[in-house]
DNA sequence: ATTTACTTTCTGAAATTACTGAAAGTTACT
DNA sequence: AGTAACTTTCAGTAATTTCAGAAAGTAAAT
């Protein structure tokens, strides 16, 4: 079965944007077409649609379990391996979110809390410090609050994300409220 | 004037990294030059410091004006341009955070709604609709997500970032005295 | 134990991307 | 107008990344 010309665009596209997220094109693609289509695809189904070589496909089979993107599925009496996404799309988000912070922020912080460690000699040495030190307040903050969204409810986590603009003003309000106790 | 060992490791770190955030590793170590050095530099200078050839700066300088993250100084009586970053730690990475939404966010969100449009013709195409339609809503909520958080003023920012895990009592106040109303 | 049906690994070729250094361009001073 | 001090562009080269296809590996079925 092949594709419309549409979700074909879509793929392609997928492609594209892969290299962005962290792999190359033809994983992108694969993560794409994975994604669109409803029933599990063995590899040799995926280099068919993708127009790849199949060992391609295998080298990029390992790289998205490595993201755990993808699963693997049997069909009883068949021997080939059926792939399929590891999860719903939000799922899959939170995943390469994850891994990113895992391979990028993560090495960053512990450079720079080594960096951070040694005493600075004269005054350009105290403004590099400095200004590490603003970089690790930054990478931080946004993984202790990555961390904090992870662990509401999906419940909280659709009113917070609907609350929009009323951000601001129910951090306003809890400020009201607990300053007067 | 050359680096302290610990910053040159910092500064090679972040051209590693820098193709993570969308350029190329040079850019990405000019870059962080540029933030742990307190004085602009020179083109020049930048290009020893980094062992690069001047060329290659100035392209680089080139794709850092476009990203909004340097800015040129002069000082009287000098004909040379100065670089240095635009803004603190936290505008620079809004400014990447900015960029790259423009640039892969947008895009995709383009072709999602193109491809929605069209009428499903079969069960396939539906389900394939059905995940694209997902991918869209993820990404418009990070979208109104962001831009909802660079209005708030830095003082409600810094409010919302220390409440951290009470982010999830906060939601659950709001919805009890707004549902009593 | 051999065959069959599959998967994985790896090598070298092809494509892409990044970089240098020289030449061309710009600007400001004389 | 000419020169000096700088910046940018760009053609060719170097480095890196991606990929196909062949070879090797694995495991079920006979």
């Amino acid at each position: 079965m092949s594709l419309s010309e549409k979700n074909f665009a879509f793929v392609m596209h997928c492609g594209e944007m892969g290299s962005r997220w962290g792999f190359n094109r033809t994983i992108g693609q694969m993560c794409g077409l994975l994604i669109i289509t409803k029933n599990p695809m063995t590899a040799n189904e995926i280099a068919d649609a993708l127009s790849i070589s199949r060992g391609n496909v295998s080298m990029g089979i390992k790289e998205l379990q490595s993201w755990q993107l993808i699963k693997v599925q049997h069909i009883p009496g068949d021997r080939k391996e059926y792939y399929a996404p590891a999860g719903d799309i939000w799922d899959m988000a939170n995943r390469v979110f994850e891994e990113r912070k895992k391979r990028e922020v993560e090495p960053t912080l512990t450079l720079l809390r080594d960096n951070l460690l040694d005493e600075a000699s004269n005054d350009d040495e105290l403004y590099a410090q400095k200004q590490m030190g603003e970089i690790h307040n930054l990478l931080e903050t946004v993984t202790k609050w990555s961390s904090e969204l992870q662990r509401l409810t999906p419940e909280q986590l659709n009113k917070l994300m609907k609350l929009g603009s009323g951000i601001g003003k129910v951090i306003d309000l809890k400020d009201k409220i607990f300053k007067k106790e």
